[in-house]
DNA sequence: TTAATGATGGGCT
DNA sequence: GCCCATCATTAAA
């Protein structure tokens, strides 16, 4: 039932890409560990959007947006935290899903002891970009892999989430004037990142 | 409870 | 030199 996803469902328009990996299982495997978390939360960086790294053109950080679907864009953020992306549309249309937190399945005392945290601050392992990669051990190592080829990151299928439990919302940590509903995440999950 | 702030480095004008 | 798709800690109320 649970198969690799194919470049095919990432070369689709960002929105709809962004919704359907809500709930979508991401697997990594490390030398020294392997993981997997279900996605709760997502945020879409279109084509022609002023908040997208790829708005101003193609530059050597922004360039996996510019390539194939079906690969990881991982960039350094505030100097300290990495964010984990994944490359959306066809080839030649720069589109990108930030995956903002994900629910532990697999892993999770190896994401705690990254994460320098203890059990009780379980809904805090993942719960937004920066944490989700350090919880991980994703760096800049971990940019432009493919997701298509059941390496060492990709995701998996799994039921479908349903259209009244994802929730619409303004992305985070940007200055808009008018923004638009780009975030999406599961209602009711205690994994997803406040505000 | 919410609000303010410091850490920290690469990318871009 | 300034801006950041952030987070943990501290301060204020």
């Amino acid at each position: 039932m649970t198969e690799i996803l194919k470049r095919s469902f990432y070369a689709r328009e960002t929105t709809l890409v962004a919704q359907e990996l809500l709930g979508k299982i991401i697997v990594f495997q490390d030398k020294k560990a392997s993981f997997k978390l279900k996605i709760v939360e997502t945020e879409a960086y279109l084509q022609d959007d002023p908040a997208s790294h790829a708005y101003k053109g193609k530059t050597k950080r922004n360039e996996p947006m510019f390539g194939d679907a079906g690969f990881t864009y991982v960039y350094l953020i505030y100097g300290m935290y990495y964010c984990l992306n994944f490359v959306t549309e066809a080839k030649g249309i720069a589109g990108a899903v930030l995956i903002r937190a994900a629910e532990p399945l697999l892993g999770i005392t190896e994401m705690l002891n990254n994460r320098n945290i203890s059990y009780n601050k379980i809904s805090n392992i993942a719960n937004g970009p920066g944490k989700l990669c350090q919880s991980l051990g994703i760096n800049k190592e971990y940019n432009k892999l493919d997701l298509c080829l059941g390496e060492k990151i990709y995701v998996c299928s799994q039921d479908k989430i349903k259209n009244e439990m994802i929730v619409k919302a303004k992305r985070i940590g940007l200055r808009e004037k008018e923004p638009k509903l780009l975030r999406f995440y599961i209602a009711y999950n205690k994994f997803v990142s406040l505000l």
